[in-house]
DNA sequence: TAGACGTAGA
DNA sequence: TCTACGTCTA
């Protein structure tokens, strides 16, 4: 089966369902929920303007936050991860920018999260559940611990979802 | 299924056969022909020394060269294909020590070979090719276009494998 | 912890 | 052309 079949969507993805479990990356972007490989915020046009469609928050930047109703998720740019790169502040484009107009459009955005577990092999994987749909609510700048700019942004889970419980492990 | 069953294996991998296609390093990975999903190179232990098991030519240094019965092979390391990265001679280390131990032990060494095409979406995309098993003859160092020190490897196809033809286009 | 002939989308 | 919360082995 090919990656990516058809267009980026908006909103719920046909045959996805809150807590359905994911091995790998190239599942989600498999099953359309997160087209791609290694950015954590996927967007496409939306009457002229980029919106976020979906994010994956892998839990690898110490300003994220996640409980039932609210998250908090950085901004990507500036290098923050990278190993011999200096970190710069984050710029409002690409994602950050989509991100950004979500909040007015107050479109759903599909959130994606990620942790590590150790399976029965005693090898470490990470899993990522489809946690459901969420709005925009606002952004700020927060300087981050290098002493650059990040962006940060709250989102908050549409109500009348089922509740994220995750499934037996392995 | 999980990527990387079962241990790295010398030679032939049972349920591929020469001429079997691929679209992604990942499925080279699970089928067990090439475990790495970027090096070119790869290797196992065998009786104590670093061989290598498997490589992967994918067309992209310009002094690899391929016909029926021989091929000429970089190394890698000095970050020829980098783009922000000062180039260095490449060192006798990892891949390029375990070719070079597979020239006195002549262990077969899979070779998957591939390149790039445009499939019926009009989407270029890269194939791969089991060729067969080669042995390593020689190698030596050439100078690049860099300025820097490059390994070149030549192998030998082991006679009396089917012949590679490629299968019809998509 | 770092390296590697990856991938897709902007 | 470049970015990106990848993913593996050593």
């Amino acid at each position: 089966r090919e990656v990516n079949t058809g267009r980026p969507i908006l909103g719920e993805v046909p045959g996805v369902e809150v807590g359905d479990e994911f091995q790998y990356r190239v599942e989600l972007a498999i099953v359309g929920i997160h087209r791609l490989y290694q950015t954590g915020i996927d967007s496409m046009k939306h009457n002229g303007i980029s919106v976020a469609n979906s994010i994956v928050d892998a839990g690898v930047y110490s300003g994220d936050k996640h409980n039932a109703e609210v998250m908090i998720y950085s901004g990507h740019g500036g290098n923050i991860v990278g190993k011999n790169k200096q970190p710069e502040d984050q710029k409002l484009e690409r994602g950050n920018l989509a991100l950004k107009n979500s909040i007015s459009t107050m479109n759903p955005v599909r959130v994606i999260r990620g942790w590590k577990e150790t399976n029965r092999s005693g090898k470490l994987v990470t899993m990522y559940v489809y946690d459901g749909l969420y709005t925009v609510n606002r952004y700020w700048q927060e300087t981050g611990p290098h002493g650059k700019l990040v962006f940060m942004f709250e989102l908050r889970r549409i109500p009348g979802q089922p509740k994220l419980r995750q499934k037996s492990k392995i």
